[in-house]
DNA sequence: GGTTGACCTATAGACTCTCTTCATATAGGA
DNA sequence: TCCTATATGAAGAGAGTCTATAGGTCAACC
């Protein structure tokens, strides 16, 4: 859903330092949690987990899901928990700087 | 330098606003409004340059700059100057969606 | 009891777009 | 002669989108 490029990395460590979980399952708390505002597309998150297995952020394993199906669990790693924190804090240092570029919205006209 | 997809463009937009101004110009100003943290790259500025003029959110024409040089003025249009606002206004609904999922940032040592 | 369909969960390929990197070009001024 | 100002283009990487496919489970329905 247009997100802007790194995000999706971010919000899906976020979503799994509440506790492991598999990829419907990500994608459908991001969702909820964001009152569908985000709409995770499955094409985009699967992609996005295998980036971060690959870079040793998350790890996974398949399981059982609450539904009885066969689903691969993922989970933060100590070094994803690490990579986080730092992301986080590199989003929040380029958003403000955005912010400060860009000055405050402009009034709107309803 | 890294920036997220799709805030060049409207930082380029809302830099635009203050006056015309050439590229390299645009470049400039971004740099140290940000206080060098925003390094923007030539090799990213001019293909968006391009981008926004065949969009129709700016316009360019030749002039003299004022160190003597030939450099192209571009300037936002009518449609730009909307389509500003709109960015900007899904800019900040896009980042406090984030942010809200995000929760605070947790605490760093140093 | 069997069929149907909805939902859960996962994978993969082709494509698009943005940004990066690098190379090149020209002109003015010191 | 060299540095700064200014511009262009091509090649490549990486992320995200779109679309298609696949199989298992459960509930509803006839």
């Amino acid at each position: 859903m247009e997100l802007l490029q790194g995000t999706l990395d971010m919000l899906v460590l976020r979503t799994l330092l509440a506790g492991p979980q598999h990829g419907y399952g990500v994608a459908k708390s991001i969702r909820s949690n964001s009152s569908e505002a985000l709409d995770i597309e499955f094409g985009s998150l699967y992609p996005a987990l295998k980036r971060l297995e690959a870079k040793g952020w998350i790890a996974s394993g398949w399981k059982t899901s609450e539904h009885n199906r066969r689903a691969k669990y993922y989970r933060l790693t100590a070094a994803g928990r690490k990579h986080l924190v730092r992301e986080h804090s590199k989003w929040a240092d380029f958003v403000s700087t955005v912010a400060r570029i860009m000055g405050p919205l402009p009034q709107v006209q309803k």
